[in-house]
DNA sequence: ATTCGTTGTGTAATCGATTACAGGGACAGT
DNA sequence: ACTGTCCCTGTAATCGATTACACAACGAAT
């Protein structure tokens, strides 16, 4: 590997003026940077970058930490990152967690040992305490999760207004029985979708029946299952709400084989927006989510920190909003019924 | 920062010996060993692996180029190259070259620069020389796409076998006219996708009509317009196979758009099995790839390759699978027709 | 004429871990 | 007693780029 060194040999000048051509700081004479070009250009010297990144204790990286890299929502987020990153001059390393925290944990060491100077965390299985624990001591940035009264930056959307607003939307539909598909109970972000969804019942002097809240893991099979159990009850629903497109996918299929017509015999309503909503039919109504300026904010709020430059917010609430498609809609009347 | 140093003085021992505890090669003694964990320990000391890189002129990273990592096919081979990365102590950077051919050459002077051991391409937008060249020069593999009497270590399926069975199978079900959505034709995959399309066809004896080999871009949108004009002959052909899943999901749309029923009226068949092809309705008959064991495979070969290790077989072809789904059936007797 | 700022370049220390090499002690075999 | 092998540890060079510091040349300002 021809280096630093041989350039310098090869224009008659020192390391100290290659390094200072190469960066564009410092005086360098109009004439000593073209011999310096030239050098590089003959010997086709490439800067080690590993010598540089160490000498600078810079490695220009960030981590993008996500729980699954084919969830058609986390693949936006760290393509809106990947993006701005690469316009700054930054790498992304891709850490994909698989769901683990102790992946997760293992993972925040890279900042420790100086491969990535920060992180992008998208996914929240360590506590509170830790994430704050975390902050502190490196730079990091939580993407799309929020946490109540946390002093780390953060980029989400309002999870509550928004499943609120969903909810809201069904009951101007007409809708007076709404079941909800939710995600684990255990996370926050879905809890605040739980939540939004109560306070719009609520709002509207309509009861929560708990037996229609049902749990499901984002996944399609999940919301098949869920929407089952809410099938098999006796007084059906007249709309769903699924706390994520996946899940309201399954509901989908499961309407079908059952033979009901959506939004017919009962309306749907998604979560995410992720591109498969519009390739279903009916196509979904859903709430979409910035995901891509999710990443992008993201990891400009954190190669701002990187870089000791000032946050002028550190939480960030981006805006969402109802995507209204075919599988939402009135509810039929009552068979013989109507007024 | 708590370095190395530090943790020797606290040991009374010298760096070489901590180092030696650290890499768990050469002789300490156990009470040795010892007193350097506990120093450590003691300490908080987490090694600079930026040093540790740059002495040992190894990254321990490898470069992932694909396309886009929003595509659903795409984000599953990194996630098997993630994986297996992981396993053996890799990392893995993400190179998303949004379809630049300059992104993908930018991309590959990482390799130059030390920043990354070696490179797993999904995509292949330079030329089969340039591809040559730098396998040449720096440890590569090419993943997914094939190229005819390439000497670069390659994992792929058969396309035009793959692309001949299913449009095999349409022709056992009885299909007559068969309509081909296409990639773009210059792609190399895709064209050994093709072949595979004509050559079933000629082993029937049925006639190829170029107008029935119809062009996308991978797309749902696309394959939608390409349904439309196909739908717009005025023979229209019983069966259409489109070279992607999302394409084939377009060309389903178009069909209900008309009030065409699958498989009843037309049978679809997709290609590459992602997750959406059993989200829809009816659920998509298709071609699957390993998605996940080409990138696991990809990133094995690499990492010999990177190790000094030598490969058994350089061109790998991985089987593929005929999905058959409800979007396939035997064709409908022609209106008052039939023996 | 002196001082000062600007420009241009070189010398050499530095970042922190790894490792080639040397050396010393213990022990076995002859 | 001598030689050879393991063990165990330390010294110091090394990886390649960056940069603090020194210095020189030049022109402008006083």
């Amino acid at each position: 590997m021809v280096k630093m060194s041989d350039v310098a040999k090869r224009a008659n000048v020192s390391t100290a003026t290659v390094s200072r051509v190469l960066s564009k700081e410092g005086y360098v004479s109009e004439e000593t940077r073209n011999k310096v070009l030239k050098a590089i250009d003959v010997l086709g010297y490439t800067p080690n970058r590993l010598a540089s990144n160490f000498r600078k204790s810079s490695s220009h990286t960030v981590l993008a930490i996500i729980p699954d890299i084919t969830n058609p929502f986390f693949s936006e987020v760290v393509k809106g990152l990947e993006k701005v990153a690469a316009e700054r001059g930054y790498h992304v390393l891709l850490g994909d967690t698989g769901n683990s925290l102790n992946v997760e944990r293992d993972l925040m060491e890279l900042v420790r040992e100086q491969l990535a100077d920060g992180v992008i965390l998208a996914t929240a299985r360590v506590t509170n305490e830790e994430i704050e624990k975390l902050g502190r001591e490196l730079p990091l940035v939580v993407a799309c999760e929020y946490f109540d009264g946390i002093s780390i930056p953060t980029v989400s959307i309002d999870n509550v207004v928004a499943a609120r607003e969903a909810t809201q939307y069904l009951i101007d539909c007409g809708h007076r029985r709404i079941a909800l598909i939710s995600g684990r109970f255990n996370i926050v972000l879905n809890r605040d979708r739980i939540r939004g969804y109560r306070q719009a019942l609520e709002y509207s002097g309509l009861p929560v029946q708990e037996s229609l809240i049902q749990e499901g893991d984002w996944t399609m099979e999940s919301g098949m299952n869920a929407m089952s159990r809410i099938l098999a009850m006796d007084q059906l629903p007249t709309a769903v709400f699924a706390a994520s497109d996946e899940m309201a996918v399954g509901a989908l299929k499961s309407l079908k084989a059952k033979g009901l017509r959506v939004p017919n015999d009962m309306s749907v309503m998604g979560f995410d927006d992720i591109s498969l909503s519009e390739m279903v039919e009916p196509e979904l109504s859903t709430v979409r989510q910035p995901k891509r300026e999710l990443g992008e904010l993201a990891i400009r709020m954190l190669l701002n920190i990187v870089e000791g430059k000032k946050l002028e917010r550190t939480q960030v609430i981006l805006p969402h909003r109802l995507m209204i498609r075919g599988s939402t809609a009135p509810p039929s009347p009552p068979h013989g019924g109507g007024r």
